[in-house]
DNA sequence: TACCTTGGCGCC
DNA sequence: AAAAGGCGCCAAGGTA
């Protein structure tokens, strides 16, 4: 196997982008290969590379480099020729910042090639002279430029350079024998297969109907105000009647607490505390005095003299005083509307009530104040308009580029192994309030061209019947019971699954399509861990009824259930201590992050309001369980005061949920890794776009549209022969997925074959 | 000024 | 004793 360390200098923008391909500034100044440690090879070119590769890489098998994504969307979005044809040839990547994520199991995150110089190869972090340079935003570009001016700072450059090739190659040796040992090698070939792929996916951009979103923004910021104006005007009648209060903030938990269960404002009061000591008025009076002063004339070489008047300077007055200021912080008593606190629940701050959604929608159902009904009405349609406006239409607005959107896919982030996505991210656009439809609608496709969305349906319980092998699950998976529905005959035991079928689904009984949305509900907290008093909390339904779907949950679907104690079993099994190094610096810092004790990390202990504290004899333990797919899964316990004893223990709630998530998020990132060749070889007819955990965005040519979908349907739904071939696993059954076909992402049809 | 923490809310 | 998982973004308020 013919290896490549492979890394490049770059340009950095001034733009929001900074150093990212996504500003077309931007260029390759320096490129690295690297084949052997010894041998590194660095060249530069102070024109730029136009974004192509300075070598050819028909030899390589593997390309090594540190957070790879970086270098290699310069490449794609600038149609390197070499790099597509070693893409085609099965050519891979690894990527040792990925590979350190998932050998810790998710735990480190974003690792610095430093991080990692320092971990396997103990050598200290050479000169940061040059990342200082960058951090000044002072990049490759000028630093290639001034070579012969700087010689001594260019040595610098290029030792930094010579270092960054060979670096990644002693690390993937290293990294190499640890994923071999731990049986994570398969694992990291796949994950680094699927970041090549979203590689692709960032390049190629969502598509905006700007002209849509200039206009919804526009709207949405006048109802946003209009809303605002409304609510502040019954405030004003009712309980915001101070004078001295500023304007009532709807972004302000301080001010929305007050309003509704009262409080102190804190405002800040400008008071004069008296005068400024009045200036002096002075006058310059001509004495008629003369004096002599010697000046040396340089060019004659001489001395002269000069006359000069003697001037005195007479006080004729003051200026008038002026006032002086003083900011003073005063409080102010805001009775509020004198809602029940039984409708809301503390917040960390002294005196301040929580205002949100499950609250308001409380304090709206049971006032009488009519006053008060509409006052929640109005707060929530400003606030969604606001949101609507500002973090999607302003957010596209501001950074899409010619049109279009291209989102950064975070490969090396959160703790199970999913994707996460920024600038803009485009795995939370609203879909099921009002705003879902004309937000989707601003994504659209080229002319000629359709959007495509696959999902998988119901990926995690899919996941979950596969890894609990839970015969009853997969039986009812396979054939087509709503899950839903048998939930919702737990508690309604007088009527057969049938009846209640019938009745939500075929006469579409309002009652009972209401009652199988609570069931749903329920189904989805149970799958993230939830456990019965909460669940009550926010569906509603009775105590009692939630205790019986549990229970009954737990004798049908017994293996699923039991699922979570075999991977609190693994948890305690491989307890060790948790180590200083595989936590990144970034979350060493601040009161909430890890807190570190040389080489190991001290327990996190909570008093009864949450407040943490540490001591040095109590050190936090971490376990983990290790998926089917080789995935680690990583948890940390915690610590409790009570009656001045100490309770530790991992969470009840995390093992139920990280293995399905973090399984589904390898079936996922496995699917679209099989998908790489295709997009490269079919660029003109299929275009891969997004990601949002279980679903699949594509652009696809409208003649081919069909045999397109085929073949991405038979591709992404035979998860099977993907993990046969890739982890030696068999699965018994496929993953199916539903195919939505439009024009834009809001109108959407199901397709048919 | 820049950074951090919190509350709130959008998605799966 | 009690326990709803995983994210990112905006805005406010506080702190260094």
């Amino acid at each position: 196997m013919h290896v490549l360390s492979f890394d490049t200098e770059t340009s950095i923008s001034d733009s929001i982008h900074g150093p990212s391909f996504r500003d077309k500034s931007n260029d390759i100044y320096t490129q690295i290969f690297a084949a052997h440690p010894k041998t590194v090879e660095v060249v530069h070119n102070e024109n730029g590379f136009k974004r192509k590769l300075a070598t050819s890489l028909y030899d390589v098998d593997l390309l090594i480099g540190h957070n790879l994504s970086f270098d290699l969307c310069y490449l794609i979005s600038g149609q390197d020729e070499q790099f597509e044809k070693f893409i085609l040839k099965g050519g891979e990547q690894w990527d040792t910042q990925l590979a350190e994520y998932l050998l810790t199991g998710q735990q480190h995150t974003f690792s610095s090639l430093a991080e990692l110089q320092f971990k396997y190869l103990k050598q200290k972090i050479k000169s940061d002279r040059i990342s200082y340079l960058y951090k000044k935003r002072i990049g490759a570009d000028k630093i290639v430029k001034a070579r012969n001016r700087c010689k001594r700072l260019f040595a610098l450059y290029e030792e930094y350079c010579r270092s960054d090739g060979s670096t990644p190659l002693l690390i993937f040796k290293a990294q190499y024998e640890r994923a071999k040992k731990e049986g994570m090698l398969e694992l990291i070939k796949m994950v680094n297969a699927y970041a090549l792929t979203l590689s692709y996916v960032s390049c190629t951009g969502i598509c905006l109907d700007l002209e849509k979103v200039e206009n919804s923004l526009r709207e949405f910021n006048l109802k946003h105000i209009e809303y605002l104006e409304q609510a502040r005007n019954i405030l004003i009648k009712n309980v915001w009647t101070d004078k001295r209060l500023p304007p009532f903030n709807i972004n302000s938990p301080d001010h929305k607490s007050a309003a509704l269960f009262g409080g102190t404002i804190k405002v800040i009061e400008k008071r004069q505390v008296g005068y400024y000591k009045p200036k002096p008025i002075y006058e310059e009076i001509e004495t008629g005095i003369y004096t002599k002063e010697e000046f040396y004339d340089a060019i004659n070489d001489n001395y002269y003299t000069v006359k000069k008047p003697i001037i005195k300077r007479q006080l004729i007055g003051f200026e008038e005083s002026k006032p002086k200021y003083k900011n003073f912080e005063i409080f102010i008593d805001v009775k509020g509307f004198g809602i029940p606190k039984s409708f809301t629940y503390r917040a960390k701050k002294e005196g301040l009530y929580a205002t949100d959604d499950a609250v308001m929608k409380r304090i709206a159902t049971h006032t009488k104040n009519e006053d008060v009904k509409t006052y929640c009405e109005l707060q929530k349609k400003s606030m969604m308009f606001k949101k609507a406006a500002k973090t999607y239409c302003q957010a596209f607005l501001d950074r899409n580029i010619d049109g279009k959107l291209y989102p950064h896919f975070n490969t090396t982030l959160t703790k199970t192994g999913r994707l996460s996505s920024s600038e803009p991210n485009l795995q939370n656009v609203s879909k099921r309030n009002e705003f879902g439809k004309i937000l989707h609608s601003m994504f659209v496709a080229p002319k000629g061209w359709k959007c495509v969305q696959i999902d998988f349906s119901q990926l995690e319980i899919w996941v979950l019947a596969w890894l609990s092998d839970d015969a009853l699950l997969i039986k009812h998976l396979l054939d087509g019971t709503d899950l839903h529905i048998v939930r919702l005959q737990y508690y309604n035991s007088d009527k057969t699954y049938e009846e209640l079928y019938k009745l939500c689904k075929v006469d579409k009984d309002p009652y009972w399509d209401k009652q199988r949305t609570f069931a749903k509900t329920v189904s989805y907290q149970m799958a993230y861990g939830a456990m019965p008093p909460k669940v009550t909390e926010s569906t509603g339904l009775d105590l009692e009824i939630v205790k019986t779907i549990f229970e009954k949950e737990a004798q049908t679907y017994v293996d699923a259930a039991n699922f979570s104690v075999k991977v609190r079993e693994s948890i305690e099994k491989t307890a060790t201590y948790s180590k200083a190094y595989d936590i990144p610096a970034s979350e060493k810092r601040g009161k909430n992050g890890h807190n570190v004790f040389g080489n190991v990390e001290l327990l996190p202990i909570f008093d009864k309001d949450k407040n943490v504290c540490y001591n040095k004899q109590s050190l936090r333990r971490v376990g983990y369980w290790q998926s089917p797919t080789g995935m680690k899964f990583h948890f940390l316990d915690s610590g409790r005061e009570y009656k001045g004893k100490l309770n530790r223990s991992f969470s009840f709630t995390q093992p139920k949920n990280y293995p399905m998530q973090g399984t589904a998020a390898n079936i996922q990132g496995a699917t679209t890794a099989a998908l790489l060749r295709m997009l490269v070889e079919k660029k003109d007819k299929i275009q891969m776009i997004n990601e949002v955990h279980d679903s699949k965005w594509f652009y696809v040519r409208e003649d081919v549209l069909d045999n397109c979908l085929k073949h991405l349907k038979t591709t992404i739904e035979n998860v099977p022969k993907i993990f046969l071939e890739k982890f030696n696993l068999e699965v018994p059954f496929n993953f199916p997925v539903e195919i939505e076909v439009g024009d834009n992402f809001a109108e959407m049809t199901k397709y048919q074959f």
